[in-house]
DNA sequence: GCGCGGAAAATGTCAGACAATTAAATGTAT
DNA sequence: ATACATTTAATTGTCTGACATTTTCCGCGC
């Protein structure tokens, strides 16, 4: 029978742990302030250094923020999107890379993901995503344009798409799942026709969501889908020759 | 002109940075053991304590992993699916309870995702998938069951719908989506009644997936949202006129 | 050949000190 | 009295050095 948890070591996790689920659980409040480190010290009789690992490890997940100086200390952090978008996107991303996730499996998440928000994102959208979609297609006509740039422009350009939706938490669910694929989309090079394609694919959505035609719209990713999957495919076949 | 990002101090913040790049770009690989504390101080010109914030930092994020001992150290861990969820669901809870984010767009964020995955569900659902929603919806039935556990059981059950699309990204995605919207749900209280009408989406919904009927499954889905709907716009109601 | 014990290397933890920063309290001049 | 400068105290950031603990390796005795 375990008396209760790690009894093994480590006592800045659990100390990071206990102060976690005092904020998840909403025992602390935003702004809130936490003891000071000598005072949490002997709260949890440990030295200072180990308090402050854990208070590290709690920063590191945006959990607190802390000021120096006199009524400084370490304060319950208001997670704002744009953190949590940050550390989202490197989970997915690392999560993908480290796992050997096939490219068909993340394509096809993203783009089901994708297409579900395609009828609001044409019932919604403001004429600065659209804006931001027409840009970015016609960044993807300059000739000379590397890979990794009209990689990084189509993942602005869908994120312009997901964002029309209109609905943050969407937005931020949809983030992960975006740009996670960049880095696989990063293997794929990009033909000039293959580019033509794709803008052409993009023009079509641009299009449907302009005219607020949820259908078109989402016929067409889902065109846009089948075709990345191909591209994809053959760049996966290509590297598995040259091995 | 600024020389570089941050100088204003948090040595051990920028040191977990460069770590952190050189692992998310691939310049070190899954298993490789960094540097010993030791040595990444003299590397860094810190001390040790601030080696350590530095790693602690990764270990927050499950970028490292430490042992002790000879030929011991900080390796670069697989981030397992498990663990990306738990941080996934961490930050999503945070992000929709520390924003004040309205019932109805947490919920129409949630249902738009879950609806994507429907008929994938209906295509490739096992019968391990079934056996669990049938589960999930008779301990749903039991008597004295309390409001909280009602919510478990129903995140439960649409955790297994996801699943069964067979596709382990889109489960991590949707983690957050449903996961986060538990705290939400937990504030409204289920009548007698209530209880009945979701079990009964819910069993139209188990049928719709176990007979492979994408659409079924679909419009049972879109009703159950559109009710949960009515449920936490009456619950935030009450709430607030309470106040 | 096999077990056993010590050496070595590494992380985990502690104690104490000093530097840097910041807000409040205090003092001072107008 | 008010505005401004100065001191002061609280708190985090960092360093040094030490010891405890854990784990592997290597050599020694049998």
């Amino acid at each position: 029978m375990k008396t209760d948890s790690k009894t093994t070591s480590d006592l800045s996790a659990q100390i990071a742990k206990e102060i976690r689920d005092a904020i998840v659980d909403g025992r602390m409040i935003v702004d809130e302030r936490l003891p000071s480190e000598a005072e949490l010290a002997s709260e949890f009789n440990v030295s200072r250094p180990t308090v402050r690992e854990a208070l590290k490890r709690l920063a590191a997940q945006s959990l607190i923020r802390t000021q120096r100086g006199a009524f400084g200390g370490a304060f319950v952090k208001r997670l704002s999107y744009e953190e949590a978008y940050g550390q989202h996107i490197t989970t997915s991303t690392l999560l993908l890379s480290m796992n050997a996730v096939r490219f068909e499996t993340a394509c096809e998440a993203r783009y089901t993901l994708e297409r579900a928000c395609a009828p609001m994102a044409a019932a919604r959208r403001s004429p600065d995503h659209l804006a931001t979609m027409r840009a970015e297609i016609h960044r993807q006509t300059q000739p000379g344009l590397s890979d990794e740039s009209f990689c990084a422009s189509d993942v602005t350009f869908h994120r312009a798409l997901v964002d029309a939706a209109d609905n943050p938490v969407l937005s931020y669910q949809l983030a992960g799942a975006v740009e996670a694929m960049q880095p696989l989309m990063n293997m794929i090079t990009f033909t000039e026709r293959s580019r033509e394609t794709i803008v052409g694919f993009h023009t079509e959505i641009a299009d449907a969501v302009e005219a607020r035609d949820a259908e078109a719209a989402d016929t067409k990713l889902e065109a846009l889908a089948a075709y990345t999957l191909t591209l994809g495919q053959d760049a996966m076949e290509k590297r598995a020759r040259r091995s």
